[in-house]
DNA sequence: GACAAATATGGAAACGTTTCCATCGGGAGG
DNA sequence: CCTCCCGATGGAAACGTTTCCATATTTGTC
């Protein structure tokens, strides 16, 4: 039992050939009663189990299948990548994982070595959709696969969550509170297109609305301490009523960095986030946020990679409105008529001694997609 | 390029045998300049890639490391894992990664499945060590592996949190504070020995500090809205001024449900969570918690299982008491000399119209392994 | 110029499967 | 009793590598 049992051991033992042996066990083609006993008993005297790897050989399919994300310790990714992961189990596919830490070339490096380990399908969120060497690669090979939280580059199918509509939606929630003046906080923004999207569709829609552009402040780590960040930027913009973040996380960074600087959240300053992570219903202010459903993306995503590889047919994606729902809270409140007619918002007082009123907070409601 | 190439199709372009070919691409034996050069021109004009699965079969070894956790949802083993496959995949692995959803049926599915794909090493979380088909398999196989937040059954390496201790700890803190009654949240009890180490260390350090024995409340899904379990709970025993969460997400929801039954946290009922999960310290209360580093212990686990692998010398294991450290918060205050004194504690109205003082925040600090 | 040594190269086996094909044995039908 | 056919079985090829070994070619030295 040192070294394990192949086939041949089993034939062996029973006393009968590898192609007998490999039938009995896979029950494909006839065998008779005695010799099915003597070989399932051998096997099982041998404690044996198939090598993949022989037969990925030769059958030239691995049944695994190779994902590629930027960092699990998001939970929007690892939600999705669980659900995939599921999905792929129940099917009798095993996955592979990488993840890339946001760096283009742990990407194409990750993508070349799964290519090089054969799966037969691969799932993946790439830094850029328009320009990845990695996706190229994938697509060389024509390798089944779908892209998860990039949009699809024309015609292709992609899970995820329309960014662009999603952060005009936090638009149109600061506007309809009132606010004019309001912040986009931005991590890896150049290395994401995911949060370039954001932006766009947020600054697009502030200007639909009649609200001011939106400044925008980018930073680099999220372990970092945002105080000193979000001090200077309110300094230098010091008439912005609100602010969103490209992240829940992120957005609970800043409500922090502004308690510690004596702005309260939302009566001084007001905190959007986006993907919807669970305790963010569960703090106190609530988190205003685009709620989304990693899960349901991972998954579709999954079955359809799957869908690619059996020929069948591939799930329905969803509807892009339908990937995403604003989620009201407490960090999101109303502008008083009186702060928004008087219009000299730009001369408040930067950070304390603000006097705007605080709002109810707004009912949450659950949502799926 | 339809169907990928060989090397066999690398070799015959090159006008070349496939040992020459192999050499050449491996640089491993002498090959003449010119041929070099023809062979490398060959792969170019192929795109020619290894096939893991022909190298695998011919050096029995896959470059691929079985994971088993029962969750990426919780951080603790997203970190974990990410940690892990971050080694990995510096020391030219490839990580199979299987969530069991804390069933001990997908558990030994997931590992049997492994070891036929022939995972050169498995690093995984069981939900009982001491009683682990899947476990039980490895051993048998001898397959180079490492526990990862289990404890360790007799001198087999392990990284995991010392959770009896831990819990321990968390007892203190309360007894520091001036409780005497409390209570102990798990999900997952019978599931997962950790929850039930960290009730049994919790339990006993309570005793020993004088206090009375933990009230248990078991919750099996934490979707689940805790608000009704809560005033249930609170109702049985009165007497509760502090609870155990066995983990963070758990010790939220207490604090939301408490929240919705008026109940106000630290003042009417004190929580302690455990893990130490990254939101913990941004919200208001911050959440008095045990600190854990998970992705410390997935690297030293995954470093393990490498050096198991390749005979080298293994990471060494923490200290156990270095595994966690207790980390003061908002949630937690202590209860007035008053009220400690009366006696009486059995005695006060178990929901509203409380009349403990809320005591300072503690200051938050800084911890690492 | 010849021979030894070193270098270059290709054939073939091995790794663990599955599967095609050939063989073998026996029962049924004539 | 002879065919015919079908079920049972095993040999061998194929999948893509690496590597051992033998052979072929070059280089160097006398």
């Amino acid at each position: 039992m040192r070294q394990a049992a192949t086939i041949k051991d089993v034939g062996q033992r029973a006393g009968c050939g590898v192609a007998t042996a490999s039938r009995v066990l896979n029950n494909t083609g006839p065998a008779s009663a005695k010799m099915r006993e003597r070989v399932l008993a051998a096997a099982e005297a041998l404690d044996f189990q198939f090598s993949e790897v022989g037969r990925s050989l030769q059958s030239s399919t691995t049944r695994t299948i190779g994902c590629v994300v930027p960092s699990i310790e998001n939970p929007v990714y690892a939600d999705a990548v669980q659900g995939a992961q599921a999905v792929f189990m129940n099917a009798g596919y095993q996955m592979l994982l990488t993840c890339t830490n946001y760096s283009a070339d742990a990407e194409s490096h990750a993508v070349r070595t799964l290519i090089a380990k054969q799966v037969d399908g691969m799932l993946l969120t790439v830094g850029d959709a328009q320009n990845s060497e990695g996706l190229n690669l994938i697509r060389r090979r024509q390798l089944p696969h779908s892209l998860l939280f990039n949009a699809a580059p024309a015609g292709q199918t992609s899970w995820s969550v329309d960014d662009h509509a999603a952060a005009a939606s936090v638009a149109d929630a600061f506007a309809k509170n009132n606010h004019v003046h309001t912040g986009f906080l931005a991590l890896n923004f150049l290395s994401s297109d995911r949060a370039r999207r954001r932006f766009e569709g947020f600054a697009e829609r502030c200007m639909q609305n009649g609200m001011t552009p939106p400044a925008l402040l980018e930073v680099d780590d999220d372990g970092l301490d945002l105080t000193a960040h979000l001090h200077g930027f309110l300094e230098d913009h010091p008439e912005l009523t609100g602010i969103f973040a490209s992240n829940d996380f992120l957005a609970f960074a800043v409500i922090r960095s502004a308690r510690k600087l004596s702005i309260d959240v939302p009566r001084d300053l007001s905190i959007v986030g986006f993907d919807g992570i669970k305790v963010g219903q569960m703090v106190e202010p609530s988190l205003a946020t685009i709620a989304t459903t990693p899960r349901v993306l991972g998954t579709g995503a999954g079955k359809t990679v799957l869908s690619m590889i059996d020929g069948s047919a591939p799930p329905n994606v969803p509807q892009k409105e339908q990937t995403f729902s604003f989620r009201a809270g407490g960090s999101l409140a109303p502008l008083t008529a009186e702060r928004e007619d008087d219009g000299k918002v730009a001369a408040f007082p930067p950070s304390n001694d603000l006097t705007r009123k605080t709002a109810k907070i707004q009912q949450e409601r659950p949502n799926e997609i």
